[in-house]
DNA sequence: CGAGCAGTTGATTTTTATCAAGTAGCGTGG
DNA sequence: CCACGCTACTTGATAAAAATCAACTGCTCG
């Protein structure tokens, strides 16, 4: 079940102070960029709700008929093969907008990893919303073309790195993605599983952990504890997820 | 060097016919959808522009100082690797936008497949444009979208599907992407060579071409030539493009 | 006619997946 | 509070898929 906050929406969450590893532009919420005015309309129509780990948002193929601001926790975003295998697509966090690349219906399922909260929109009032309001569809298109570029060079891990590439590439994106960071230089925390990595690089569990001991025993990365650890050497890590090493 | 023709402009190249794989929705070209208003306005920025086989319109890093809407013929997007390697993200066919995903720079280098027109735009004017043209924003937004949904596929297939799988959605796909298939039913035209098939789907030309021939030899598809082929068993190449066989 | 390029086919190697057997941490219930 | 069992994770042995290396074919274009 979905809880229903009463007030506010709070979809204006920023994370302005993180800098996008894919495109140097600096990161912002799709609220982030708007006037007061719009983020009064938005707030008038939204809704906050609050979902547990593995509740889902949305559902592949079914209809689109709400789109969500995430405001705290992490979002896994996903696509199944009729075997079962999956292919994680995304993980977002708070100040992500989940939706944009969605018509009538969804064309992935997004699941709560950590318990979270979102700012719901019923995608009709949305539409009409943005219709209206031709900074929030700028600010809309700027965030398709940010998701856009980071979907460019995922096909690049997925298509041509090496599982070391694949998993230096992950642990240096992390960090600029995810609001939440720990403050500490280097740190970086894993709300997701072994298992939820291996979906999103396209590796197995297996492979996932054999590469992080690799890292580890090379020095590269320490493990602080299962979900988080501390980039020792990123400079090391920068080259190797270029394929420099 | 690009030829600059007098006139006119043709950015309204329409393939309103093919229906969209990915999304289900109909494809359309950013300017199909825009009123006569929008169309004249466009056309008035808009630089008719020939390439040759191999000529670049956009180099990854260098300034966008150019969009382009791909009025004829077919076009390679790549990222390279530093050591060479290299992945595919796109095809591109007449009524296709290049440069949906730039910013300041393109993150991608594009490439003429064969000899190719496309309609150039000055960016800092058709943001102007844009600007003031709510429904060509709504346009671009909704390219964008269907963008989006292809990249989230086209991570699926290659992070998570075999070769046989790559190839048959490749060649399912194809047709619904390129408006000069051939009008025979069945018929798939390939203007890309092996290789560029192998960057597009995460493989190796040996691999794309031990593939095909297996296809061949199953009665799946048959080879008109190196550059078209027809399909003899649509359902069964579905079925082999989902994992089900 | 011959050079060069694209493609095919075969032999072998490599990477990563799969199968299998542990270990560690965590929450629950006795 | 501890034991149990569950889940996530790690590690090792083996297998499979695709890459690599290598040779050859056939076509196109000077």
């Amino acid at each position: 079940m979905i809880e229903i906050k009463s007030l506010p929406a709070g979809c204006a969450a920023r994370r302005s102070e993180t800098a996008c590893e894919t495109c140097g532009a600096r990161a912002f919420s799709v609220c982030g960029s708007l006037g007061p005015a719009d983020l009064a309309k938005l707030d008038a129509l939204a809704e906050a709700t609050a979902f547990a780990p593995g509740q889902p948002l949305a559902h592949e193929g079914d209809p689109a008929d709400y789109l969500f601001n995430i405001t705290s926790g992490s979002v896994r975003v996903y696509k199944l093969l009729s075997d079962g295998r999956r292919q994680i697509t995304g993980f977002l966090f708070a100040g992500d907008f989940l939706g944009l690349a969605s018509g009538d219906r969804h064309l992935f399922t997004a699941e709560a990893i950590e318990p979270s909260t979102a700012c719901r929109f019923r995608r009709t009032a949305y539409q009409a919303l943005v219709h209206d309001s031709p900074s929030l569809e700028r600010a809309l298109l700027d965030r398709a073309r940010h998701e856009l570029a980071a979907a460019q060079s995922q096909m690049l891990l997925l298509g041509r790195k090496t599982a070391h590439e694949r998993l230096a590439s992950f642990l240096l994106d992390l960090p600029s993605q995810d609001p939440l960071r720990p403050n500490a230089e280097g740190r970086v925390r894993l709300p997701m599983t072994r298992g939820e990595i291996a979906d999103y690089l396209g590796l197995t569990i297996e492979t996932v952990s054999r590469v992080l001991t690799k890292l580890k025993t090379q020095g590269v990365i320490r493990l602080l504890s299962l979900n988080e650890l501390s980039l020792e050497r990123p400079e090391q890590l920068r080259a190797m997820a270029e394929g420099e090493i």
